[in-house]
DNA sequence: TATAAAAAAATGAATGTTCATTCTTTTTTT
DNA sequence: AAAAAAAGAATGAACATTCATTTTTTTATA
């Protein structure tokens, strides 16, 4: 095994091992020694990769937010209808926040928290630039509600943070039935009522 | 000032003083003697009133969460017809979140992150129960979809926690419109359309 | 190709700080 | 005068980060 992947799988196994370590114990329970054991590197290896704990956590962040939005949108493309696009692109996430429990969870507690710093926050923004212009699109041909992104993203997307978290806290389990109940409500809460 | 009075005085400013460092430092970054130095008591006080910092921080979290509820049905009685009372209470509830800003941003803190012990998470939700009677009430009346509790919350009041976490933030700005836009999704996501 | 010197990467232990909690003393209330 | 409440300082543990060594990898030479 080259050096580089030998670099890479290290780094990765760190960044894994923050998600875990953060998902389960809050930012500030869990110690970079706890965080070195489960990567199975020294605690100094880990100030090979980044600068200090602040560091490593805002750029997990930013990798899982990377992550997030290219699964979001990997079989999108912007000539499809608005509905069936953000159908499409609903579904993704949907998928994402409940196959990828680990990082949606991680980014939930990174999204409600101080912990991440505020440059990081907004580089982890800007990947979402399809869906919005989707919606403008279909503000324009008048089957999406003129509301604001934000109110958008609120009503539309959000809601799976939500189910994601419960689900997880073993109190809800969300199947098949659910996600197209979930879906419905999604799409009502934003189309235009004909 | 008698005795009691000042006791229940001190142990309010504890309270306010940890959701206040809570908000802006997150758990992990506010130490026991710095809320003491805010509430204007010495360290060693604290432990007068709360076991521990997180006996302190549960105890901060049920109370918030019973004020929340209080504040959002003060208004509310079981007789009105079921959109009336939702409005009613779905008006209270933004009110919170938009006026009581600071114990909202420590709730929605709390509700992502393993701050808080599962007992206290149980201890706070109880309180929610005429909201859920509610909508039982509209499930039979046809007035509301046929969906899960969990569902009707994610669609009809948890967009209020984002729109509130992102008006802090300061990158949007929530007006009496939007807040009649916010309405109408809400009710538009669980609603059975006529 | 084999070997050794140099460079890079990784390590475990050490350092100094921060912090939750407790202890002893002082102040306030009864 | 006794009891209760509060205080500030002390204690000891946990932790992020750095330091001095060791191990591994690369490079240069024969």
């Amino acid at each position: 095994m080259g050096k580089l992947q030998k670099s890479i799988d290290k780094r990765n196994a760190l960044v894994k091992a923050t998600i875990e370590l953060v998902n389960n114990n809050g930012f500030h329970a869990t110690p970079m020694s706890k965080i070195a054991k489960m990567a199975k590197v020294s605690p100094a290896t880990i100030y090979l990769y980044f600068e200090n704990k602040q560091d490593l956590v805002n750029k997990t962040y930013i990798e899982v937010k990377a992550k997030y939005t290219k699964y979001a949108f990997s079989n999108y493309d912007e000539t499809m209808p608005v509905e069936v696009g953000f159908k499409l692109i609903w579904n993704r996430i949907a998928d994402f926040k409940l196959k990828e429990c680990e990082n949606a969870m991680f980014l939930a507690q990174c999204d409600n928290t101080p912990m991440i710093d505020e440059v990081s926050r907004q580089e982890g923004i800007k990947h979402l630039q399809p869906l919005l212009d989707l919606w403008e699109r279909g503000r324009q041909d008048g089957i999406i509600k003129p509301l604001s992104d934000y109110l958008l993203y609120a009503y539309a997307i959000n809601p799976l943070s939500f189910l994601m978290m419960i689900q997880k806290r073993g109190v809800f389990k969300l199947d098949k039935v659910h996600l197209e109940e979930a879906y419905q409500s999604a799409w009502s809460s934003i189309k235009v009522c004909q």
